[in-house]
DNA sequence: TTTT
DNA sequence: TTTT
C-alpha cells in the first residue's frame, strides 16, 4: 500500500553498472548508513549496510557520477525478492529500489581517490551509451557549481 | 546518517512475541505491501514481505491487538543483521526495526476471525506482565470508540 | 533537494474539485492530523490541520472517493506559496503537494452520512468528465471488494 | 496519526536562539529546498523556503555549528499554529518541528563565509549554557573527523 | 473554518 | 512460509 525509504549514508564501493538481456541498465550498489547509537560498550559507530538498485536513466547517472565514500542520500521503496539457489534452497534478497538520488558532495569533498573520479565517468559513460540506448550527452555536474546533483527515475514499473 | 522507512500493510500472521533473556520483550511480524503497479501481463498484485521487530512496550502493545490480515502503518529503520548459519556461512537478514506503529484497523473492520482479538489479548497481556516487567495495566483500546491507536518505543537504542 | 512528506489523518470536510482556466483538475481538502501526545494538563488530544493539494487525475479520484472524516494517507512535497493580499501585505500559505493518495477506509467505515458517496461521485465524475477532459470512466473501487485504493499522479510538474 | 517530513536543504540564514520564559531553548531557521523541475519556462530554480523549529539540546547544537548556506538534512513533523494578530485576524503558520538534524557539510565545504563559523559557535555557546541550562559541554564537532553530524531530540512534547 |  |  505505502512503502517509502529515506536514507543519507556513504557508498562502500564504485557502483556496478549492468544491461538486462533488453538493454535496460540498472545499477547497483551499497550505502553505509550509520546507526544512531553505539552498542554496548563499544566506541565504535556501527552501521548498516544497504542494497540499492536504479534502473534505466537514474541507472547510468549514479554510475556515472557516484564514487565510493561518497555522501548520498537515496529515496525509494524496499523489495524483497526471493530465488531458489543452486543448493534448492529459497533465499531472500531485501533491497532499496530507489527512485530517487541526490550527490550530496561533489567530486572534492571528502573523496579519498581524488582525481579517480572523472576518469570513470568517461569509461562508464561511453560504454552505457553504445549499449543500453537512452542515455542522453552529460556532462559531469560538478564541474561548473560544486552544487549538489538532483535525479529521478520516470517512475515505470520494474 | 539518516534512515526512515514509513510503511502500510497487512500482518501476514498473528505477531510473535518473545522475551530476551534478559526479560527484554520483542515482536516480530511480517507486513504484506502490495506492490504499486503489476509486473508483467500479469492481473495478479504483487507484494512484498517485510519483516518488522518491535521491542519493550511497543511491542507489548503489538502483540497485545495486532492480529493476522490487520491494515497497519509502520514507521522505522532498517536494519541488517548478518550471522553464519550452521553451515558455516553467513546470512543477512533486513529488517524493519519499528519505533512507531499505527492500528489501522478496529477489530471489527475486514477481519475474518471476528471476537478472536479481545481474547488473545488477555492471554498475551497476562504472560507479558508475568515474565517481562514494565507492562501496565492495558484495556483493549477498541472497545470504547472505535479510532486507530498510536504508540511508539521511548526510542531507546536496542 | 529532498522534500518528502507522509501524513495519516481524516479529512476536515469533503474535498472541493476545481478547474484552472487551462481546464486541469486541482483537488483540495484538509487532513487532521492527531498530534503525539497532549499538551499540558489537557486531555483532548490535539491536531494539525494540514492542506493537501491534488492535481490532473488524481485530483479527479480523491474528489470521486474521499469524504470528510475518511482515514486517509498522503505522501508529497511541502510547497510555500506567497502572493500579495488585497491590503498589499505578503502572505505565505504551506500546502502538501500529493502525489499519491491511499484510502484507508472503505465507505462504509466510521463514516456517518452513509450512502451519501456513491451519490456525490456520480456528481462530481459527471461534471469532472463534461469540463475538465481526461478523467476515465470509473467504478466505486469499494463496491466489490472493500480494500483500500492507491492512486498516484504521473508526477508530472504543477 | 502519523505525521513525518524529511528535508535537504540549504540555511537561508544563520539560526536564532531564543529561550522560553522557562529557560527552554528554542532555535529557527529557514532550509531553502530546491524544487524538482523548474517552472514554465523560466531556467531559474525555484525553492520552496521551509521554516524549522528545534527545542532544547538539538536546539543549542543547532544553533553552534549550523550556518548560512550549509547543506542540512532535517527530519520532523509538520505543524501547523494559529494566533490572532494585532487587527484581531487569525493567522496560520506552518513549521516543522525537527526531532533529527543532520550537518551534511563540515565548515569548510561550500560555505562561503569561511571561518565565521567557529567564532560563531563560542559566542552562541557561551551564551547558551549560561542562560539556558541542560548544555553539555562540546567540541566542534568537525575538528578531528570532517564527518557529518548526527543529533537527535529526545523525543518529549513541546 | 476543522477530523475520529 | 505469506495479507486484502
Amino acid at each position: 500500500m505505502l512503502n517509502r525509504v529515506i536514507l543519507i549514508g556513504r557508498l562502500t564501493r564504485d557502483p556496478e553498472l549492468r544491461y538486462t538481456p533488453a538493454g535496460v541498465a540498472v545499477t547497483q550498489f551499497t550505502l553505509a548508513v550509520d546507526r544512531p547509537f553505539t552498542s554496548g560498550g563499544s566506541k565504535e559507530r556501527e552501521a548498516d549496510f544497504i542494497n540499492i538498485v536504479t534502473w534505466r536513466q537514474l541507472a547510468e547517472t549514479c554510475a556515472n557520477y557516484l564514487r565510493k565514500g561518497r555522501l548520498t542520500a537515496v529515496e525509494g521503496r524496499i523489495q524483497v525478492r526471493n530465488y531458489d539457489n543452486n543448493e534448492g534452497k529459497r533465499v531472500y534478497v531485501t533491497e532499496v529500489i530507489a527512485d530517487n538520488v541526490r550527490f550530496l558532495e561533489s567530486s572534492g569533498g571528502g573523496n579519498r581517490e581524488e582525481g579517480g573520479s572523472s576518469n570513470a565517468n568517461a569509461g562508464y559513460g561511453g560504454g552505457s551509451s553504445n549499449r543500453g540506448g537512452g542515455s542522453r550527452e552529460q556532462q559531469d555536474p560538478f564541474i561548473d557549481d560544486g552544487k549538489p546533483i538532483d535525479i529521478s527515475d520516470d517512475d515505470l514499473p520494474f
